[in-house]
DNA sequence: ACCTCCCTTCGATATTCATCTAATAGCGAG
DNA sequence: CTCGCTATTAGATGAATATCGAAGGGAGGT
């Protein structure tokens, strides 16, 4: 899976907003938001972005993660999984344990998305 | 469905970001976001959005998403109805048409929710 | 060596949901 | 009123996935 989202790009002259530009293949952008947004549209791996967002460097355990979301360590690992494979959450193993820690850039990227700007003057077909 | 997302203020004194916001009760925040996120992770959804967001005031039918995204009118619908009922779409009726436009502020806000500025003095537990 | 955590993987189950076809409903035109 | 176009609903199906319990694996401590 590729770590750039292509659609997002704050200098390039535009009609209007990330998630509008025109581009080469939009279905192709569009899968690959919606494959990071699909990451994040569950309320067990929200719980776990918010917990990790509170404080910068905030690291979290398997077993930490379960707790928190009340579930098993195997349903708390994979929802860790999917997280940093979408590249939101990064690992850092120290002997036996594994803290998780969110990948700030990618978050705010995703968000970045989101932030439609239109504008009248717009150029578009 | 409630039309606001109470995770988001910007105004309020804050140690991070506004998914790390402290709140009364952050399951149902996370299960709030998460619902929205859901309405939005997804190819031809995204496909959706991104047409309504080239230009300003754009709008679309069920008809043209079919043809968009080269679905059933069927699924085209249900398309625009999960959008809509997100709260992302709104619709306007024109005799037996009905145009389908975006709620900017609405997706900016869920976008909001993502841009997290995390900080040193943060004054977490 | 053994025991104990912690992390991960596996197989199973239940639910959600994207999609289709077919049918129904709404509205305008002739 | 009937025809045609658009939108919507209903029911069915297949795929994705959230969840669990159980089992496996690795690293430290005693």
């Amino acid at each position: 899976m590729p770590r750039t989202l292509p659609i997002v790009n704050t200098t390039a002259p535009m009609c209007c907003s990330p998630i509008g530009e025109h581009s080469e293949d939009p279905a192709a952008d569009a899968l690959q938001i919606a494959t990071r947004l699909k990451a994040l549209a569950d309320p067990s791996r929200v719980r776990i972005v918010q917990e990790l967002a509170c404080c910068e460097g905030h690291e979290m355990t398997t077993t930490e993660a379960g707790a928190l979301l009340g579930v098993s360590e195997a349903t708390a690992n994979h929802h860790l999984k999917r997280l940093q494979q979408a590249g939101i959450l990064a690992p850092r193993r120290d002997a036996q344990k594994v803290y998780y820690h969110l990948d700030l850039g990618a978050l705010r990227q995703l968000g970045a998305v989101l932030q439609v700007r239109c504008s009248a003057n717009c150029h578009c077909s």
